[in-house]
DNA sequence: TTGTATGCGTTATCAA
DNA sequence: TTGATAACGCATACAA
C-alpha cells in the first residue's frame, strides 16, 4: 500500500491538515515541523494522490485530444505543439483517436466529460451537429483544430484552404501554367476537400482558364490514391503541365506514378503540394507545397483552450500559410 | 454546477445506493425504480464522476506513455498501435514527452504516479539507472518499447537492432556490394546506435571484408545528418557502390545529396534505409529498407501491459522485424 | 502554530 | 428491494 497523508501525519505526530500545508506550501506552521514532515514524507516515499486531490479541487489539469487518425506526421505534430503548451501549463493529455468513426467520437466525448478534462480540442475533423449537441450539454470548452465549427461557442484554428488552394494554383498559373489539373482529397469533406477545389477553380476562372470537369481527379489524401488518380488525370488530360495536390502524400502518389511512367518531373510536368509534412522536404525532387504551420496550430489551440478554460474569450482565427517553393515546379515563362 | 448522484437520488425519490446499483448495472432493484431512475438521469443529464469512482475503486483505467519527441511519423505509429489497445480494454493514454531530457523524464515519471496511472510504457529511450530507481520505487508496472532494459522487473519489447542491420548489411553483400559505408545515427545511442554498428561490421568480418574506420559516418537519425554524412563519407570514399543508412530519413538525405550531384540511385549507388516509415514507400526510387513492425510493437507494448497490470507475466521480447525490398538496391552480380 | 471536522462524488457493506 | 453510512485521500473552514 502506497503511503497516504494520514501515515505521514501519524509518523510525524502531527495532524494531515498540517501535512497538507506543508506539503502544498500553504503557511502555518513551525520550521520544525515543517523538517520533521518532510523528513517523514521522504522516508515514507509519499507522493499526494492527484486524483483525491482533483475530487476536492474539481479540477483534474487535464485536456482531452480528439484525432480521426494518430498514425500520421500530420497528427505527430499537431499533438507535438498541443503537448508542449500544456505542459508548461501543467496540463496532461489524454489522446482519443476516433478513428472519424461517429460513435467512437461520442463515446470518447463521454468518458472525457466522466474523466473531468478541463477542455477538449477537437482536432481534424468535421464539427457536425450531433457532435456540437453533446458537447453543449456537457458544458466544457471545446476548441476546434484543423478544423471549421460554424458554432460561436465553438471557435477554430486552420488556415483557410480556399485561399491557400487558390494560391497554389495561383502560383502555377504565375509560373506560365495554363493546362493545370487537381487531385482533390474525398469529395465531399468540408474540410480539406471542397474548399480547396473551390480555392482552386477560382484561380483558374480569374485568369480566363476554362475549368473542364476532366480537370479534377479524386483521391483520399493518402500516398496511393494520388499515384491512381494521376493515372486517371492523365489518361484524360495528356497535355496537362503541372497539378496540384491536396496533399503531400498524393503529391508523391503522382512523383511515384510519374517515376514509373518516365515523366520527368518538374521538366515534364509540374507539381504542387500541400501541408508541407516532413516528406515534402525529403523528397526528390523537393516538393514546392503549401506549408500548414502545424505545430503552431497544435501551440495555437492549446492556448487558446487554456484561455477558453479560465473564461477568457478567444476568437476563431486563420493562421497564415505559406508557399514553400522547392524544385517540384518548372517555370514555362 | 453538474448534477451528482445526489441530485439524482433526491430528484427520484430513492437512495444513492440505489443509483449506484442502476447505474453500474448491479442487481437490487425494480424495474420500476430503474425506469425512474433512468429517466431522471437522462432529464438531468447526469454522468458519473470518474474521478470520485476512481478514488473508491483505486483504479484509473488510465497509462501513461513516455516519449522523446512525438512529431516524427515513427511516434505516431507506436502512438497508434498503443491507443488502439488501449480503447479496447478502456484505457485511457496519456502522453508525454521528454524531449530526452532527464529532468522532465522524472517530473513526468512523478505526475504519473500522483495522476495514480496503472502503467506506464517507456518509449524509444534509454532506461537507465536513474530512470530504473524512480521506478522501482513507485511500484507500477512499467514496460520498454522500442528500447532495451536490463531489469528483470521491466520487460522492454523492440526489434533487435544488430541482427537486423546484420541482415541489411548482409543483403547488400548478397547483391554483389564489396564497397559498403554506413551512415549511423547518434554514436553513443545505446538502442540505435551502436547495436547498429556492430550488426553492420560483423556482416563485413564474416564475409572478409575489411572494415575500415572510414566507411562509418554518423548523423542524428534526420533527414539532414544523412545529407550531410554522406557528403563527408563520399569524400572520403568515392568508390563506394553501397551504403546503409540507419533510419529512413537519412537514407532520404542520401538520397537527396546524390539527386544534387547527379548520382543515381540505383544505378550509381545503392542505399538501404532502417524503418520502413511512410516515408519509404513513398521516396522515389522506392527505398529498400529494414521493416520494423512499429505500430505492431505498440500493440503488444499496451497488450504486455495491461496484463503487467493484471499481475500476469511478461517477458521481453524482440519483435521479428524484415527486409522491405523495394528499388533502391541494384543487384551487382 | 496546530488540530478537528466536514465535504468532494462515488462504491460497498450492512442492516432493514 | 432498499437505505444509511463508512470509506477513498485530500483540502479547508473553523476552532483552539
Amino acid at each position: 500500500m502506497r503511503p497516504t497523508i494520514k501515515d505521514v501525519a501519524r509518523e510525524a505526530s502531527v495532524s494531515v491538515a498540517t501535512v497538507s500545508r506543508i506539503v502544498n506550501g500553504l503557511p502555518g506552521y513551525s520550521e520544525a515541523t515543517r523538517r520533521k514532515v518532510a523528513e517523514v514524507i521522504q522516508e515514507l516515499g509519499y507522493k499526494p494522490n492527484a486524483v483525491a486531490r482533483n475530487l476536492v479541487n474539481r479540477k483534474t489539469n487535464t485536456i482531452g485530444v480528439l484525432l480521426p487518425q494518430l498514425s500520421s506526421s500530420f497528427s505527430a505534430k499537431l499533438l507535438h505543439g498541443i503537448e508542449k503548451v500544456a505542459q508548461e501549463h501543467q496540463y496532461s493529455v489524454i489522446i482519443c483517436n476516433t478513428d472519424s468513426n461517429g460513435k467512437r467520437t461520442m463515446d470518447y466525448l463521454n468518458l472525457l466529460r466522466e474523466k473531468q478534462v478541463e477542455g477538449i480540442l477537437f482536432a481534424s475533423e468535421h464539427l457536425n451537429e450531433d457532435y456540437y449537441e453533446a458537447i453543449a450539454a456537457m458544458d466544457i470548452p471545446v476548441l476546434a483544430v484543423d478544423a471549421h465549427s460554424d458554432y460561436e461557442t465553438i471557435p477554430f484554428i486552420k488556415v483557410n484552404d480556399e485561399e491557400a488552394a487558390y494560391a497554389a494554383a495561383n502560383y502555377l498559373i504565375q509560373k506560365g501554367h495554363k493546362s493545370i489539373g487537381m487531385i482533390s482529397g474525398t469529395k465531399d469533406d468540408p474540410i480539406s476537400g471542397a474548399p480547396r477545389v473551390k480555392g482552386f477553380l477560382k484561380a483558374l476562372a480569374e485568369h480566363d482558364i476554362l475549368p473542364e470537369p476532366n480537370l479534377i481527379e479524386y483521391g483520399d489524401f493518402g500516398f496511393k490514391s494520388g499515384y491512381e488518380a494521376m493515372g486517371r488525370l492523365l489518361k484524360k488530360n495528356p497535355y496537362l503541365t503541372a497539378v496540384f495536390a491536396a496533399s503531400d502524400e498524393m503529391a508523391l502518389g503522382i512523383f511515384s506514378f510519374c517515376y514509373e511512367k518516365g515523366i520527368s518531373i518538374p521538366a515534364d510536368l509540374s507539381v504542387i503540394g500541400y501541408d508541407d509534412t516532413q516528406v515534402a522536404e525529403m523528397s526528390t525532387p523537393p516538393l514546392t507545397t503549401i506549408h500548414q504551420p502545424i505545430e503552431k496550430m497544435g501551440v495555437d489551440a492549446a492556448e487558446s483552450l487554456i484561455k477558453l478554460i479560465k473564461n477568457e474569450p478567444v476568437e476563431s482565427k486563420y493562421v497564415p500559410f505559406s508557399l514553400m517553393e522547392r524544385d517540384s515546379v518548372i517555370n514555362l515563362k
